[in-house]
DNA sequence: GAAAGAAGTGAAACCGATTTCATATCTGTT
DNA sequence: AACAGATATGAAATCGGTTTCACTTCTTTC
């Protein structure tokens, strides 16, 4: 008489391999491409039918030492631009069997050296990092892992990253408002210690000075963190000290605080003051005034970093890679003066 | 000697307990809070400390059947709501002690059954299951699943849910835009498929016209897909045909959409026309005309949905549990017309 | 002071797969 | 006809933990 299982019992490889009357070596066979003959293959994937049997990857992983998972460590999820890049990578991983383990640092980086760790030991086969600042503590931690490791968003020499062009689209930026406004661009941007949204940016903006002839001034530049409201108040602050005819900001989220503040001023955004931020966002597609940004490919960089993390994972390649992803800018009313300009602000992608 | 490890391998338990001088029970006691003497705990801790031995997750799970992964699917990652929700769970599950398995969809209903069904055979201990709409094959999946399952932002009999009060917000809305435009609101939304954010915030609708002796017409009501460049096409139609003195969007996006094409049309929303949401968008709130909305606690009703997941795993209660949140009405200049605001739009939170 | 219970211990069985190994049966080549 | 190589097979070892079990020692309790 046949064994019922019990509900909610799963069944393994042994029972599997008694009721298709093969052992179940030929069963591991059967799910992993081995010798089989086709009469044994047919017996197994009726078997399968029937019963619904995945085999367990528990045992599966403990034995191959592979878990198929790939942890993600992040700052933060309700981010559109991490969003964007975790849409990416899992879109990549789930289309190779690769399943994807997140970890969620909410901006603490004593966090992430801590995922990092666990991780470690908790058997993925490749960590994608979205790291913001770098300490000596990530650099240890990243050392002591032996399974291969990509870094988005930041470049840093030694490991393989994924990053955008962030200097450049700085300098592009503040080229054009240059160029609009006919005089010296204020900044407004984030802890250079974040090397891309921060120092690059920031790098990007005192080149294009430099090169237009004109020195940076540390009163035209200031510090804010990331969200909207500390954009607003460092404009505010901007604003009372001297009249910029334009404001180059780190990110659209600082950008979209400081045209509130201009408005607030009673300046018109693209007129009186120009504006541009850095990211291209949903929200400055739908502001009161179009506003001007690079558009940075989140999304393809998490596709780009899904693929190098599966030639790794294949041990494709020997060295470290980087990639360099470029910027595109789309000019909206923040910054047309009084030109045509190359894109209005419309709900068109 | 000691024998040195090579680089890349991981010690494990039988070698650390070698180390301790301890037998290989007395260390999975010390993981696991078994009877143990101070003094071997206390030499296991050094070896542990020196050696940075982690017991083998795989081989944990084989024997205890538990992961400590919960399993989310979702249908896409790079939406505002979607990311909320997520961040909320993982911050709750994260502080548990449970890793986050991702699964997106990418807004492809057979995908959600697929992954339903990987997480099934992978071992995940549970799973949250961000629904947007249900067909029986959903339901065959989540009946055969022996793993606690919890349903965020739908409501069904019968599952573990956590959702929000769509119908009340949205017939709060529809009463707004009656009260301040004295005339029935038009209504775009989505595909009555979606429970949630398709029928029962057009049932919200509808209640509000009904109980104001309002016959809901169909000829007033449209269906947009999710995204902006719907709602501006349907906003555009219905403006065409009729020219309702208000529009009641499902969603924020819609919202937007719809408020490009009223401009276009050459009509000033928040006076010509009154225009609302739902889901207070980051975007809806930086919009030329600041959009009205519903705020719903997406977050929260991660954290929610972590902690019902955490009691379901401890086996706590039996039979299921519904936790429905509410919202909060955020009136801005979309829906004043000759009215003082209750809250302006201002990019405090 | 005997019995009952709690604390402490390690050998061995066990979880469910993959991999090794020894062996057998087919091809196609010399 | 002998041989090499590819195909096919299943018993047994293995991965690294947890759990069971049999047993010892130390407290309480009556």
């Amino acid at each position: 008489m046949p064994c019922i299982r019990q509900k909610g019992a799963t069944m393994n490889i042994t029972e599997l391999a008694a009721l298709a009357g093969v052992s179940k070596t030929a069963v591991s066979r059967y799910f992993n491409n081995g010798y089989l003959s086709p009469e044994k293959r047919a017996a197994i994937e009726a078997a399968v039918q029937a019963t619904g049997y995945a085999p367990s990857e528990a045992a599966r992983g403990l034995r191959t030492r592979r878990t198929r998972q790939v942890g993600v460590v992040m700052p933060r999820l309700s981010s559109e631009s991490t969003a964007r890049v975790v849409d990416g990578i899992s879109l990549v991983l789930a289309d190779k069997g690769y399943r994807l383990l997140l970890a969620n640092t909410a901006n603490r980086p004593e966090r992430e050296v801590e995922y990092l760790d666990t991780f470690r030991t908790s058997g993925v086969d490749g960590v994608i990092f979205l790291a913001s600042i770098f300490t000596p503590e990530h650099r240890a931690v990243l050392k002591s892992m032996h399974i291969p490791v990509v870094i988005v968003a930041q470049q840093y020499e030694g490991y393989n990253c994924v990053y955008h062009d962030d200097l450049g689209a700085a300098k592009a930026l503040t080229e054009l408002l240059l160029r609009r406004s006919g005089s010296r661009p204020a900044y407004i941007g984030v802890t250079a210690r974040d090397r891309a949204a921060g120092w690059a940016r920031r790098e990007g903006y005192v080149q294009a000075l430099k090169e237009a002839g004109l020195a940076p001034r540390a009163d035209e530049m200031r510090l804010s963190g990331f969200h909207m409201e500390e954009g607003y108040e460092q404009a505010k602050a901007l604003l009372a000290d001297h009249r910029p005819g334009s404001i180059f900001c780190a990110t659209d989220s600082i950008a979209i605080g400081a045209m509130q503040a201009c408005r607030e001023a009673g300046l018109q955004v693209g007129k009186d003051v120009l504006v541009a931020g850095v990211g291209d966002s949903a929200m400055g597609r739908v502001t009161a005034v179009g506003l001007t940004s690079a558009h940075l490919h989140y999304k393809t960089s998490g596709q780009e970093a899904a693929q190098l993390m599966l030639k790794l994972l294949r041990r494709q390649g020997a060295g470290t890679r980087s990639i360099c992803l470029g910027y595109e800018i789309l000019e909206r009313e923040s910054t047309l003066g009084n030109m045509k300009p190359y894109e209005t602000n419309s709900i068109a992608p």
